[in-house]
RNA sequence: GCGGGCGUGCCGGAAUGGUAGACGGAAGCGACUUAAAAUCGCUCGGGUGCAUGCCUGUGCGGGUUCGAGUCCCGCCGCCCGCACCA
């Protein structure tokens, strides 16, 4: 076949290059540090991705998803700033480095110039002029800068304590890197290890960072819901038991409980292997030792997930009741927690079931102090279930015959009087331990000094750069190792002293960025002008994984930047998105290999054979794109091959975006058929005949104006796949429309354009310059707005029920009376029929929607 | 164990208490073509019928209502988060 009789078709690959050009030229997508004053500002972020060398289609979803909210805000009058940056400190240049020689800053730069490029092929409406990595000095220094202002401000600490070490990584892990007692990124099991740390005191913010979670109502609430479980408020009591007879020197031990009214249920006291009391009986008996080292190695281990059994061991140490004197024997008990309230507990074994286990094996007193509400106080035993419900207190003195919430206040009362403990506020929250033994990370800007101590590094001489020449062939810190780089004098006595030699957890780096882009530039960390301009963020958008790590750091930072008077709003998000991961069918060879999708065939019953063998393979649904599963798609291929606009079209169109979506090649080659659809819908209408009043353009006016405000209200309420239907509808719509209706045409191709351009803006621009070829862009028009009066119909179907099942439709003037609306359905034959000469009970009409008739 | 979410065709999914399955994908049939691709048309929850139709159908069982996928109660199943948290 000869070329000329080839049907056109939309060129993408030389199209897409094209408008991309013509954004940059003409500088559409930048804001200014500091908008107008009357402006509608509108700050659009996804989260900065890690610079690891190639985006991934978990990044296209993302950063497809910001840049239609970005470019609708735009076009609906809204300045918008939508920065991308890089969070580009981390461990994996490290491993490079150490692996491949590579430098990591060399290793880093050259991923972001890759990633650079692969973004800007997808065409997102981004200001680059805002563009900075976390590893450059400018964004680092003025992060140690930063450090300095919470330290001055009383936000930081310097403390012994316990850390979970990576022993793998080398590193110390904050709590929540630490996944069922492995390492988050290298899956060795983590250690114990007492260090000296930086903390930041997020604890002190844990009231308000709880408390706020109200405010956010553009949150997700099952975010909110993690964060409040994480920092874990629960109201009870310290309680400080007397020891019977002193242990070195130590005369008293605390615990927490959430349930003093129980008090007089207690049978024991146990403490956590790390506690001080474990210790004096560590050094007093050797099988105490043992039991301590038991517990160590299992905390640690496989202990999460056999954690069943309830062990402990009798110090032979005694405990004074405060309320009836008694004595109670001090167990070391593997269950409980030295990092959670005061690493002891009281037991109560009727009302605790981890108490209950413990006194059922070592043969512990259990005395029921709850009575559920119709039991019979005689003969109420506890059997192997402890009773944790409501009801009322017996068997405790002066506590008897109160409810379990008036029990708590007298206790509590009881205990203040006595001096024996006080009610308190206890949260799950830890400080946040910051300091990092690595290289690849923002140095920690201070100096020990033997004389004077930690002395931070004068702010004139910030950034304290990391050393170029470094050694990653041994374990450990390089920042340690290196032969002269911490060597210093002290800033204020000018005497021999060190550096500190670690650096920031990449969290510190992550937890203001999105205030920097705001004046990315400025010689200082924040300018207030810009940043109280553009925070907080309108819309955030990332993955469900940061619901609480990285968001819960932004909110600690802004707030104690909002202390601090540096940034004008508490919260940082003002609504938050969190997207759906994108997944692929995998195919899984019987001896458990993973087959690549061009290593199989599939046959029309779907089952997948593999080619060289011939042998039946296991398909996958939908599981999370990962190269050990050989099922990853590569972004920059499918570009080359359908174009942005078609990988975008069809990630907004699978299925709503906070749900996982599967990626499948049909499903793109569909949104590839519906682009070229689209083109020729306009190609083949050209040229367009003047408006004209029709019946038939009338009707399809209506269905233009219909399409404009669908497909606005679903872009408004983030239901991409319902804007996306709708534009079918629409196109559909269009192509049927019969030749009466061609002086509409012209409005209805201008609109579908403008409609499909926050999801393929090169596709838009094409369009548009083909539409209108006087040199405007779609980029900077304003968003089509619906005409109130083409909304409504002349006329309406309404639905004609009769006992509520559907009969019959009629057409009926909009505004026709009720009892001729009624006439109308009843000679239908149907509803007639139906009705059988039944006499008529009730008759209901909703209006534009409904006729039912109840016989 | 605690907390949250979700169950709709073959699949993704749509549906202010008001015509369930929009829209898309897959599949099948047909047109065009020497053939294919591309494109266009038709069918597409189940049952029944010559048929305008009729019956049935949104995990299961009840309820509220003229009317329930949607609201209420009780189950079942799946997914996610947290988890010896005292």
């Amino acid at each position: 076949m000869d070329q000329a009789s080839e049907p056109a078709r939309y060129d993408f690959a030389a199209a897409e290059p094209r408008w991309q050009a013509a954004w940059n030229d003409r500088d559409c997508f930048l804001a200014p540090d500091v908008p107008p004053a009357d402006a509608k500002k509108y700050y659009v972020l996804e989260m900065f991705p890690y610079p690891s060398g190639k985006i991934h289609m978990g990044h296209v979803r993302n950063y497809t998803l910001g840049d239609v909210v970005a470019r609708y805000k735009r076009a609906t009058g809204h300045l918008v700033m939508h920065p991308m940056g890089w969070d580009a400190f981390g461990l994996p240049a490290e491993n490079a480095a150490r692996d491949r020689g590579v430098h990591p800053g060399q290793w880093t730069y050259n991923n972001i110039a890759n990633m650079r490029a692969e973004l800007k092929r997808m065409g997102l409406s981004l200001d680059w002029s805002r563009e900075f990595a976390t590893c450059d000095p400018e964004y680092y220094g003025q992060q140690q800068s930063l450090f300095q202002d919470l330290m001055a401000a009383g936000w930081v600490e310097r403390k012994e304590s316990w850390v979970n070490w990576d022993p793998v990584d080398n590193t110390v892990l904050a709590n929540e890197q630490v996944i069922d007692g492995k390492g988050w990124r290298s899956g060795a099991p983590v250690e114990k290890k007492r260090l000296s740390q930086w903390f930041m005191q997020i604890t002190r913010a844990a009231p308000e960072l709880l408390g706020a979670l109200d405010t956010l109502d553009r949150w997700p609430e099952r975010v909110k819901l993690m964060q409040a479980n994480w920092i874990g408020r629960s109201e009870g009591a310290r309680v400080r038991f007397e020891l019977a007879q002193s242990v070195d020197g130590v005369t008293d031990v605390e615990v927490f409980t959430t349930r003093p009214d129980t008090l007089f249920g207690m049978s024991f006291l146990a403490v956590a292997a790390e506690h001080p009391l474990a210790d004096a009986a560590a050094k007093r008996d050797p099988a105490a030792a043992a039991f301590i080292a038991e517990c160590r190695a299992q905390g640690t281990s496989e202990a999460a997930i056999e954690q069943a059994e309830k062990r402990g061991f009798d110090t032979g140490f005694f405990v004074k009741h405060p309320f009836n004197g008694q004595e109670y024997p001090i167990w070391i008990a593997n269950f409980v927690l030295m990092e959670y309230g005061t690493g002891a507990i009281f037991g109560c074994p009727s009302g605790d079931q981890r108490d209950l286990d413990f006194a059922r094996k070592y043969d512990l007193p259990v005395l029921p102090v709850v009575l559920p509400p119709d039991a019979d106080p005689r003969d109420f035993t506890i059997g192997d279930v402890a009773y944790t419900d409501d009801g009322t207190i017996f068997n405790s003195g002066f506590l008897n015959g109160k409810t379990v919430p008036e029990a708590k206040r007298a206790a509590i009362d009881a205990l203040e009087q006595k001096r024996a403990g006080k009610g308190i506020v206890n949260w799950r929250l830890r400080d946040w331990g910051v300091s990092r033994q690595r290289y690849w990370g923002c140095p920690i800007p201070v100096i020990h000094c033997d004389a004077c101590g930690v002395v931070p590094v004068p702010k004139d001489q910030l950034p304290v750069k990391l050393p170029e020449d470094v050694d990653f062939s041994r374990p450990g810190n390089p920042l340690d190792h290196h032969p002269t780089w911490k060597h210093v004098n002290c800033p204020q006595c000018s005497r021999a002293a060190v550096r500190e030699t670690d650096t920031f957890d990449t969290f510190v780096d992550s937890s203001w960025y999105f205030a920097r882009f705001c004046s990315p530039r400025a010689t200082v960390p924040l300018t207030k002008a810009a940043v109280e301009a553009w925070l907080p963020v309108d819309q955030y958008i990332g993955g469900i994984e940061h619901a609480i790590l990285h968001l819960l750091y932004a909110r600690f930072f802004t707030r104690a930047l909002h202390g601090m008077d540096k940034v004008a709003t508490p919260e940082p998000f003002a609504g938050l998105f969190t997207q759906g991961m994108v997944t692929h069918a995998s195919y899984r060879a019987a001896d458990g290999r993973w087959l690549y999708p061009e290593e199989i065939s599939v046959d029309a019953e779907g089952v997948a054979t593999e080619k060289a063998t011939g042998a039946v393979v296991a398909i996958g649904r939908g599981e999370k794109m990962s190269k050990s599963k050989n099922n990853t798609v590569d972004p920059g291929a499918i570009i080359d091959r359908y174009g942005a606009d078609t990988a975008r079209w069809f990630i907004l169109s699978d299925n709503p975006p906070e749900r996982d979506m599967e990626w499948s090649e049909a499903g793109v080659a569909g949104s590839q058929r519906f682009v070229q659809r689209l083109w020729r819908l306009v190609q083949t209408n050209l040229p367009l005949p003047a408006a004209e009043e029709t019946p038939a353009g009338r009707k399809l006016r209506q269905t233009t104006h219909r399409a404009i405000a669908a497909v606005t209200q679903a872009l408004e309420t983030f239901a991409f796949n319902v804007a996306v239907a709708r534009i079918h509808e629409f196109a559909n719509a269009i192509a049927e429309a019969p030749a009466e209706a061609a002086g509409a045409k012209a409005e209805a191709l201008d609109a579908i354009t403008q409609l499909i351009s926050p999801m393929m803006p090169h596709l838009a621009e094409e369009l548009w310059s083909t539409l209108h070829p006087d040199g405007k862009l779609v980029a900077e028009l304003d968003w089509p707005v619906a005409d109130p009066a083409l909304l409504k119909a002349e006329t309406v179907t309404l639905a004609v029920q009769v006992n509520g099942k559907l009969r019959s439709n009629i057409e009926v003037a909009v505004n026709e009376g009720e009892d001729a609306i009624f006439a109308a359905a009843l000679a239908e034959e149907n509803v007639s029929r139906a009705i059988d000469g039944k006499p008529i009970r009730k008759r209901i009409h909703v209006r534009g929607r409904i006729v039912n008739f109840v016989v």
